[in-house]
DNA sequence: TTGTAGGCGTTATCAG
DNA sequence: CTGATAACGCCTACAA
């Protein structure tokens, strides 16, 4: 760190170097086809070096027209969902993807201002070359609009109904497919599912519904609609009170299956509370593996999906196809998987709990 | 949305609204001083809404000299520390801090590269405008460094022992003081310490021992240095195993106060797993208030601190310092809360437990 | 192998 | 009230 001057700029390097701006340029960025003669490299690093020049990346974003900035929008920080530990995950999921490619992570809260905000202060201000959408309540045009526009995108942790677009997400319809599985192999035959919001865009909520119900049919098991519960929520509180709502049923379920683990947790009290134990009772399976997971008693048997894996893919997605190095569409799911511990039968996976 | 053709520029719309740049440019941005005709401004409106144009922000950051992002940097993402949900509340806070200000956020993981990357690649390039930091592994130095430069900088949850410097912090070691008394107020006596690192630089961990010591002092009561353990890990197995230290010492302890949550859920572990009762036979105090404290059984008391409060003070301080409407260095302590739930004696807080 | 010069889209200065 | 024009710092044909 030699006495960084106030700016020091190409310009200034090639003065003390006795060349031109284009040279020390070419030496800066190695340029390959240009064979800058060894020893004038070496003055022209030295001097580099000596001034403290540092390239200045906004006139450099100004002439290549890209910035090697992401932008990552993930919709309501503040919702319950975000202020389980998915959030640093996913996070830290995508930044580790873009790492390799030097590329920076520029964070957006949409709920900031209308997505329109969202479109004109970042995405045609020229400030970010793609962006990494995560959330429910974007809206299904928004993201029409950027594959329209060609504006590198991918949304992460759900589809689009209606049409095929760059995403990563999780395989939640064959994560809840295989949980109820394990329930009915387990002999259970009377089956709860307490459900998030439906919503028709939450793809991801849906398909643990749908899992539910596939499983359950291929058994010939009747689905009974009093089994499934439903709330615009998705905290602790819901689960415990959905919960309540199942067990004054007629008919009271052996096992349940919880959109999440905050509702599966909220259950787990509500059970507690009405004399009942767990497994034995009522056996209780999650959704998620929040830390949280491993630490209620009994321990949760959930749905485990890696958020960190699909902001990985989603970062090195998103730099291909800024590169243009895919063009086609591309969805890609990654797998889920059923951690089992003590919340229903079944001999328990290994597992870090998260010590 | 009307047709946003690949690159509209000022000149574009200067051309067709038969006007120079610069009248656009003073419409564009509201110029005080240049008072536009009436007309002239409407037309030129028009016109804009009609192009769809949208100001480049990397063009006039090249000319202003600033971008209007600022950097969070957090260091290492994948410590147990931050897969907590502070980790979401930071960021969340710094983002409401900069949204009535209209700055971006740029998130930096230092442990990519050398702090002489984070440096280089995006402050000496002009990419942000002043910096957030975060973490107990970032250098002294580098801190003073953007102090000497008067690059706006704060740093967040800990200050430096040598010098006063822009933070915004917390007031651990009052809220260790508070938690001791707490205790001691109980009828306790022998109480022990469950510490994380010793490291110098992490005050806000030695912090907590210091108003754990200053508690005891000024009761008159001996510290015994074989009641006060510490580790390199601030890990739930961490606490589980320095609990077991303490439980096997010839005096055993009728209470401990940990360093965190983590910590202190873990410690609760090794308690059960000795056969003795929480709150009854040892009560047990955390620090932090994660999710997982009013999940766990019982109920942590915990010492709660405001980590969005910290992002919002931290966020709204720097654009002070960035706009130079705050010229001296400038240190913030937010006050912390002990919260009273089931591991030790005494009235609960009233706290909405994150249901 | 190296240099000249034009341009990226804005803002700022100074005239008129 | 409005307009030329010179920066801002860098890249990149095109020339030499």
């Amino acid at each position: 760190m030699n006495k960084p001057k106030l700016k020091v700029s190409l310009m200034d390097v090639a003065k003390e170097a006795m060349v031109s701006v284009t040279t020390v340029s070419h030496v800066v960025n190695n340029i390959p086809y240009a064979r800058i003669n060894g020893d004038t490299r070496k003055r022209i690093l030295e001097i580099i070096e000596k001034l403290g020049y540092q390239p200045n990346r906004i006139a450099k974003s100004l002439v290549t027209g890209k910035t090697n900035i992401i932008g990552l929008a993930i919709l309501g920080f503040i919702s319950p969902f975000f202020s389980t530990s998915f959030f640093s995950e996913l996070i830290n999921g995508v930044d580790n993807g873009l790492e390799k490619f030097n590329y920076n992570l520029l964070l957006f809260n949409p709920k900031r201002g209308d997505p329109d905000y969202l479109y004109k202060n970042t995405i045609e201000s020229g400030l970010i070359d793609g962006i990494i959408l995560e959330g429910n309540f974007i809206d299904d045009e928004f993201i029409l609009n950027l594959e329209k526009e060609k504006f590198p995108y991918v949304l992460i942790g759900r589809e689009l109904i209606q049409k095929k677009i760059n995403c990563v997400t999780s395989d939640y319809f064959g994560g809840s497919y295989c949980a109820v599985n394990h329930l009915i192999k387990l002999g259970h035959r009377i089956i709860g599912f307490i459900g998030g919001p439906r919503l028709r865009t939450m793809t991801n909520i849906i398909d643990r519904e749908r899992g539910y119900i596939k499983a359950l049919r291929e058994k010939g098991i009747t689905i009974v609609s009093d089994l499934v519960v439903n709330s615009d929520n998705i905290s602790k509180n819901t689960g415990y009170e959905l919960m309540k709502k199942l067990l004054n049923n007629s008919i009271r379920p052996t096992a349940i299956i919880a959109a999440n683990d905050l509702l599966a947790i909220g259950a787990m009290e509500a059970i507690r509370q009405k004399g009942l134990k767990i497994p034995s009772d009522v056996a209780v399976i999650g959704f998620d593996d929040l830390p949280e997971a491993s630490i209620v008693k009994p321990k949760l048997t959930t749905v485990r999906f890696a958020m960190f894996d699909m902001g990985k893919n989603a970062a090195e997605l998103l730099i291909k196809l800024i590169n243009k190095r895919e063009t086609s569409i591309t969805e890609k799911i990654l797998p889920t998987k059923l951690i089992i511990r003590e919340s229903c039968g079944g001999k328990p996976t290994h597992e870090n709990d998260y010590n």
